[in-house]
DNA sequence: GGCAACGTTTTTATCGATACAAAGGATCTC
DNA sequence: GAGATCCTTTGTATCGATAAAAACGTTGCC
């Protein structure tokens, strides 16, 4: 018991004691065993975090921000990849309910608005992304629409005119297609240019090598623009290639802009234009919320919607 | 002690009883605590993974194989961010040395030959990375020299003469770039080229920022060069962005090469030739041999060194 | 019938840290 | 000097799963 006060620092330990115990320690190179103080406490103090893929730039930064984030907060980040898929996410929450996690974040790509009742669980769960919104937890969200509104904005300043969108699939649901595709409209009924069907190239997912590929088939099929606002960094690298591929100039023939900001995109040969949402902040913010309510266990406030600011960064690939 | 019979399916068990156990088990919504079988068992079904950043293309590649090669083998990954600095290297090691993860994957960068010692611990450990050879762990690494001979040689085979190679500092220790520079100056060697210690660019961290920068300033300085072998894919990234902004034409004036081959590489414009290290199987066996080790409970055969296989993969930026 | 052998279920003890309570010791007050 | 008060240390029970052993029930055999 002593030796427990020492460790967790309380008072009420004589000097002389504490210096006994410390000494007894490094001698018998004692280590707590930390599955016993989690069992004691019901605490891990490790956090899942389930993103589709770690190996996809905008996911690792912001692995990286939110480990850094959470250590801050004296957790650990154990990561799960869930491959975009569906079942993948919900076994993510199961994990997290038999007590491996004090909380989770996860980052819904599979789920859809009609999972929310799986939401419904007695530990701390914080969305990010977009699938779900007004579910029974707390949400750090990018600022999709307005983001978008500007990227396009953007362009149309840039004295674009056929301003392609290239997205994945638009279903009915709330997606960041979706939401982006939104913003991407409202910034062309805005300037008064027509929003023609033939701008937007569905992606079968957000990856470089699909964005490529389907970019590629339709300039073959003779797609005409001017622009072209991409819904991430990461189809956005894809995009420029095809467009190198048909010989295409950027920025003199078409002007491109993408979403996230990841390194990469400074140092690409035309750099990218893009909107960056302060990563950070919603590594923190996503951290903090879910570290409160780890601590207050469950009984919060309010459940928070937290949708944080951006800013546009203007590189070559827009005409510098 | 039925119920954990049922739960690992464990034989004699009356399947009336399993039935009975596992409808109690669906009615009261029963959830295994894993800190209780954690400290029964003197597992966590945990290993720790520390690397430099996570948001670093070639680590997080490697971080993604590794969790999904963990997760064939039963374990959950937990990330530790160590900057690449030795003292949280160190702090990774005694992390699991509390029990936290049954095994450690240490990416060893800031640690040195030195701290060979610090890697005397009682509970497995696997080396990933270059700095640490003939230590008391088991190390997985790249074929450093021959794949970095077979790079610059395929540069040779274009017809450089003047070949560059873009690394960090060459300590006299043991480290990526030393390696690698080794294997570039043994082919230099038998091509009959001599070693121009002009052609040596030095920056400060493997990133593409500092490589950029770094090629920058050399090329202003007059740095003459027909041929560039960069030490990292992440390194190569920031001397293409170098080159476009000095108006050099890749491949026609330089050419380039990486090593790596993460995903980025084939779609950067031009793409980038380079060294495909199979990181799938670095991270099957570093998570094999981890995991044979916590299954013998540290007795087990000899230290291994595994270096794995490599093939090249010639792009646009050597010429395609 | 009696006993052994086997399959199944229950009991007990344990992993190691810590919350809580009780005991010990010193100091102070009236 | 007795008792109250405080600080410090020690004791005990507990978190929940499981290894090991004991108890229980069947069945089969001589």
């Amino acid at each position: 018991m002593t030796v427990s006060n020492v460790i967790n620092g309380h008072p009420n330990v004589r000097p002389a004691t504490r210096d006994r115990v410390l000494e007894a320690m490094t001698r018998l190179d004692y280590r707590v065993n930390v599955a016993a103080r989690n069992l004691r406490k019901g605490r891990t103090g490790t956090i899942g975090l389930a993103v589709p893929e770690i190996n996809r730039p905008y996911y690792g930064r912001l692995a990286a921000s939110i480990i850094a984030a959470a250590d801050r907060h004296g957790l650990r980040v154990s990561i799960e990849q869930t491959g975009a898929r569906r079942e993948s996410e919900l076994a993510a929450l199961a994990l997290s309910r038999n007590r491996l996690y004090d909380g989770l974040i996860l980052s819904t790509v599979g789920m859809g608005p009609a999972d929310v009742q799986a939401l419904e669980v007695d530990h701390p769960v914080v969305i990010l992304g977009e699938r779900i919104f007004g579910g029974p937890v707390d949400h750090v969200a990018m600022p999709n629409e307005a983001a978008s509104e500007a990227a396009t904005r953007h362009l149309v300043e840039r004295g674009c005119r056929r301003i392609a969108i290239v997205c994945g699939r638009l279903g009915g649901e709330v997606d960041v297609s979706s939401l982006r595709h939104a913003g991407y409209l409202r910034a062309l009924t805005e300037a008064g240019l027509a929003a023609d069907p033939e701008l937007v190239v569905t992606v079968e997912s957000l990856t470089m090598q699909d964005a490529a590929r389907r970019l590629r088939e339709r300039l073959a099929d003779g797609l005409l623009l001017d622009g072209a606002f991409c819904v991430t960094d990461t189809v956005a690298m894809g995009v420029l290639r095809a467009l190198a591929d048909a010989g295409v100039r950027v920025p003199e023939q078409v002007r491109v802009i993408g979403f996230d900001n990841v390194d990469e995109s400074a140092y690409l040969v035309p750099s990218l234009s893009t909107v960056d949402p302060d990563h950070d902040l919603m590594a923190e913010r996503a951290v903090a919320l879910l570290a409160s309510r780890i601590d207050r266990a469950g009984s919060g406030p309010e459940r928070e919607e937290f949708a944080g600011p951006f800013r546009l960064v203007v590189r070559e690939s827009t005409g510098g």
